[in-house]
DNA sequence: CGTACGCTTGATAACCCTCAAATCTAGTGG
DNA sequence: CCACTAGATTTGAGGGTTATCAAGCGTACG
């Protein structure tokens, strides 16, 4: 059960799915940082969704071509384009499939669901906490350490999925450095304290939906992947 | 291709479904208003997702059984409560409802989407009138006049939906007002200037999916199921 | 060594919240 | 029919959080 598509490399900044366009393919992020935006009139940007390696951006595009956001490399991302009549004959075999798909998607919805919550109710210092701790138990789930790992975004890509002005996410992170929950170097983050960032984040990962295994045992898998995540 | 359920009426303020709860049914919005909300620390709330006559609140549930959301009549309501597995049953039968249930989820999905660029780069009077303006679109989705509903929220509900104070709502309603783009008799609420409502809340209602017939003739279908709103 | 980009910091202002109280409305019971 | 009550709307004053504007600093890279 491979599912035939062509590898893209997608260099930072560039769109692999434009607002508006209607799609016929369907992405897996091989490696990078992809992320999901709407404009505002006034030109500043809002960071929808993130999605990092394995991770299928705009599968929902199978059952909604049309896509009401733009999909965008934050940095160099690699990518492998599959066509939605090739993800159709496989949910057409298999209602199991089609319903692991479905839930992908749903799983996705509810971290949309989630920063509805973090962006109306939360002030910004909790939403950079949020923010860092979902990265965390994403990482983790895919095999990284969940505790030191390379943040793909600048401050001004946070500001964009915080709700917040670069300038801010700035004091923010600094605050949350001198309380003593982060430490960063360059673009490695370690989280010195999960516990305490998950509480000013309001962070509970239920919303994630990840295996009950993930759950109990933090440690397990520790770099597996890490190296391939460097890129 | 009915599906077996059983009529239940929710009075207001009572969850049908609660946070964290592992449902093994979904739901169908008879009539009434239903709510999703998220709950703050603090007891503040936000309402993630809104749902009127004909939607199905937690189709999701099918494949995301634990639900990270409580689900809250806003008035009485009305709701159908259908088994998971006489749902499943069908979408094992015929991959096309599969799809079908699967858009319906997704379309939900893209409206949470669209409220996290509304909550992170929208100021307040912009959220106010985007509310505005999708409740009208999708009012007119199921045949009720688009520019003269009864609202079924209270200010302190708009104030969850839209992450402000109920204070601040009510300024803002007012600023509305007074700019003739809208027109408020107790729970009637009149849209003077559509587009002007659109334009103050950047609203482009590309998101909610509606069916292509509805974006030609806006004056369709009129009053058809009106009355039933009303309760 | 220059340039571009991202990070950092300061001063000021705008937006929205908090707290508080008055008014209005609908529903209830005397 | 009229008090009484609870909930919702409305308005005002003052304060806190975050934005805006502006400039300086660091660092990677050609």
């Amino acid at each position: 059960m491979r599912l035939p598509g062509s590898v893209e490399r997608v260099a930072r900044h560039r769109d692999i799915v434009k607002q508006g366009e209607i799609t016929t393919e369907a992405v897996l992020v091989v490696s990078g940082t992809v992320g999901r935006f709407k404009q505002a009139r006034d030109g500043t940007r809002q960071l929808n969704a993130l999605y990092i390696t394995g991770d299928m951006p705009d599968l929902h595009s199978v059952v909604l071509p049309r896509s009401p956001s733009a999909l965008t490399a934050l940095d160099h991302a690699t990518v492998y384009r599959v066509a939605h009549r090739d993800i159709r004959k496989l949910t057409r075999q298999s209602a199991t499939i089609a319903e692991a798909f479905w839930r992908d998607t749903m799983v996705d919805a509810d971290i949309a669901t989630e920063w509805v919550f973090v962006l109306g109710r939360l002030p910004a210092i909790a939403r950079i906490a949020h923010l860092l701790c979902e990265l965390s138990a994403r990482y983790e789930q895919i095999g990284a350490d969940p505790s030191n790992f390379s943040l793909q975004l600048n401050q001004q890509h946070m500001a964009d999925a915080t709700g917040l002005t670069s300038v801010h996410v700035n004091r923010m992170v600094r605050q949350l450095r001198e309380a003593g929950l982060i430490s960063i170097n360059g673009a490695d983050v370690t989280i010195l304290d999960r516990g305490g960032l998950a509480s000013v984040g309001e962070f509970d990962g239920a919303y994630l939906h990840l295996p009950e295994a993930m759950k109990r045992e933090r440690s397990s898998g520790r770099e597996a992947l890490a190296p391939a995540l460097g890129c």
